[in-house]
DNA sequence: ATAATAGTGTCTTTCAGACATTATGAT
DNA sequence: ATCATAATGTCTGAAAGACACTATTAT
């Protein structure tokens, strides 16, 4: 079967295939690491938990990265939380309707700063641990391995980079921020070279020292320096395992 | 207009994508970094220099990675190449066919191993010093922006990694990989230093020691060891420039 | 005063990198 | 012997991390 393009040329139904871009959007909410899913509403898969992407709306959208923003932005109601692309997927089994392709994209966000979307079609939105995903019965496509990778990538970049600032909140202590990386990493990490290297990096300015009501001296608050790109460390934070 | 997926299902065109695999094959000849580029023989773009990518052959490869690697065993010849995929890129302005999407890929191959395939469509075929790719006329659809980025990738990477091991042949001396790092970074490397901490990353093995013809003592020749992921070094071998 | 955490100063260890010295080949 | 490059040994400086000590709050 061969037919027209949009814009006119000859292809192949062969030549096109089922694409959807799927956000892994992830926060830490009381000492958990957590991924935002939907509960599928509609058939394939309905009723399993599912990554909130889909498919994009080509006439309205001009390149991939943009679609990925407006997408983030009306999931999350942030304008610019960090993101990146991790992977693109694609085979002829994730998908009952054929052969398709997913672009994975990891973003990074405060939970305190993200206003859930009602969602227009009454889909169940909800930040699940990432520890509690294995448990919730089989995720929808291949959801579960796509959010795999994406914490593989998180877990390798935050031993040499500052990705976890994009988890704080405005003003933070060292001592939350050091948090956020031990979770992540799963490994404690010495205070104060934590500290050093932290702050001689200069991503950091300082804020207020506020009291935060426990019996000791209160520490000092910052706030992340908003950079281009994430910062890399000279050397790697904690030894990656092989 | 709403059509039946391959295996039945509902869909609309909408939902469906120009997707192509653009492989950027690189390797280093006499000093070179050169890129595996062909001269397009059909429109679009007919007589412009692209990437040997394409279409994917849905209905004989099962998922995207193995359908990479039967693209790279064509291309070159080799059975088992590094390569690891770089990014995916979509857009309306992308390709004059429609919306489009493209997922690069970065291959490093070692010069010699490599056998290039007649062409079946009479194509010309040949590695380019990425140094002239702007002096041969623009590049089909986004190419060169593809190749842009994946050279970017790869000199972040080097910064930190093994990468270059991929370019050597079965047996090399530290001079000649040490030659490999500086052509990729641009920059020099302290001879010692650089030997010191290749050799205790424990990734290289001794082979023979041969004569080169000059007139000094020969050097060790190594052989890489394989691995599944790339060696990443606990410091940065020469600080990144942001 | 005591408990608890923040922050600073000192010391040790490790390793990159500089330099000097020795080794091994060709001419 | 001389030259060229390889390899080894020694030294220095920088930075991570351990430890001790001081600072600042609530109770």
């Amino acid at each position: 079967m061969v037919f027209k393009t949009e814009t006119g040329h000859k292809a192949s139904q062969y030549d096109y295939v089922l694409f959807s871009v799927d956000p892994v959007i992830l926060t830490i909410i009381e000492g958990d690491l957590c991924v935002l899913l939907i509960k599928r509403s509609q058939e394939p898969c309905k009723g399993q938990w599912a990554l909130p992407g889909g498919r994009i709306d080509k006439p309205n959208c001009d390149d991939l990265k943009s679609a990925v923003r407006s997408k983030l932005k009306q999931k999350t109601g942030l304008d610019q939380p960090y993101f990146e692309q991790v992977l693109t997927e694609g085979g002829a089994q994730m998908d009952p309707r054929g052969w398709s392709l997913s672009t994975v994209y990891m973003a990074l966000v405060n939970h305190g700063a993200v206003v859930l979307a009602e969602n227009d079609t009454g889909e169940e939105v909800t930040w699940v641990p990432v520890t509690d995903i294995g448990r919730r019965g089989g995720m929808a496509f291949w959801h579960e391995m796509l959010i795999d990778k994406t914490l593989c990538r998180l877990r390798d970049k935050v031993g040499y980079t500052d990705l976890p600032m994009h988890f704080m909140p405005d003003q933070f202590t060292l001592h939350e921020l050091r948090g956020a990386y031990e979770l992540i990493m799963g490994a404690p990490f010495p205070r104060q070279s934590f500290a050093k290297r932290v702050l001689s990096a200069c991503i950091l300015e300082e804020t207020s020292r506020e009291n935060d009501g426990g019996g000791h001296r209160p520490a000092m608050r910052y706030r992340y320096k908003q950079r281009n790109k994430p910062f890399v460390f000279p050397r790697l934070l904690i030894a990656q395992q092989d």
